[in-house]
DNA sequence: GTCGTATTTCTACATTGTAGATAACCGGAG
DNA sequence: CTCCGGTTATCTACAATGTAGAAATACGAC
């Protein structure tokens, strides 16, 4: 049942970044909030695909700035994180705390 | 670079579910501690293909029991989280803590 | 109109997610 | 020995997600 019906860990992610970033969310910050926090580089088109998917499902909206400040280069598109996508998050969340209930951080490491 | 860099959500939810089950973990008993902490089903094909492809990672490793006790039906295969899939299960955890640093449960609620 | 810069879009492919049907194995009944 | 019901694992197939990079678009400055 490969549904929209759980977030992929990569999903999950990147709507944590709009969380974060709120009003200044596009490709851009949306790429720097996710390799400034993870830790790990990120394609470009990675986060677009992934953004496109979650609009698709209706788990954030999107929108053309309208450039009123001046700066040079290409429309910016900002998205934003509907209610959707905000259950989906809360509903992720849990699922994990459900799985990590009653462990430690250290009891998942064997002692090899 | 699509390799096996990081856990994928379900990847994750079957290794957490191995700490769990701790020497009692094999197919069935995999299945059943998911579907009751997470409140899902889940087919026993998904959870199988999922534990090989984390075999070929290395990250747990499975035993085909003797069956020493008297019981019916056909060998049981055991899994067992490795350090490594405890490693890789440790870098999930900070990755997600710090895209939520900073967020509380309701902050991802937006009021619509 | 050309140029450089900022940003998005497009294309392609690898990996992961998922289900269901089928096979293997066991002990007991006939 | 053969069939049976019960337990568990394997196989096959396909959909969804993860990921990268090149190409296209748009703008202001000159």
């Amino acid at each position: 049942m490969p549904k929209g019906d759980f977030l992929g860990a990569f999903e999950e992610i990147v709507l944590l970044a709009l969380v974060h970033l709120g009003d200044d969310a596009y490709g851009m910050t949306i790429r720097r909030e996710i390799e400034e926090r993870a830790k790990r580089t990120v394609s470009i088109g990675a986060v677009y695909s992934t953004l496109d998917r979650l609009e698709a499902k209706g788990l954030v909206s999107s929108l053309y700035a309208n450039g009123s400040e001046a700066r040079r280069g290409r429309a910016r598109r900002y998205f934003k994180l509907e209610p959707e996508g905000a259950r989906s998050l809360e509903r992720s969340r849990e699922i994990l705390a459900n799985m990590r209930r009653g462990l430690e951080p250290e009891s998942e490491l064997p002692g090899s």
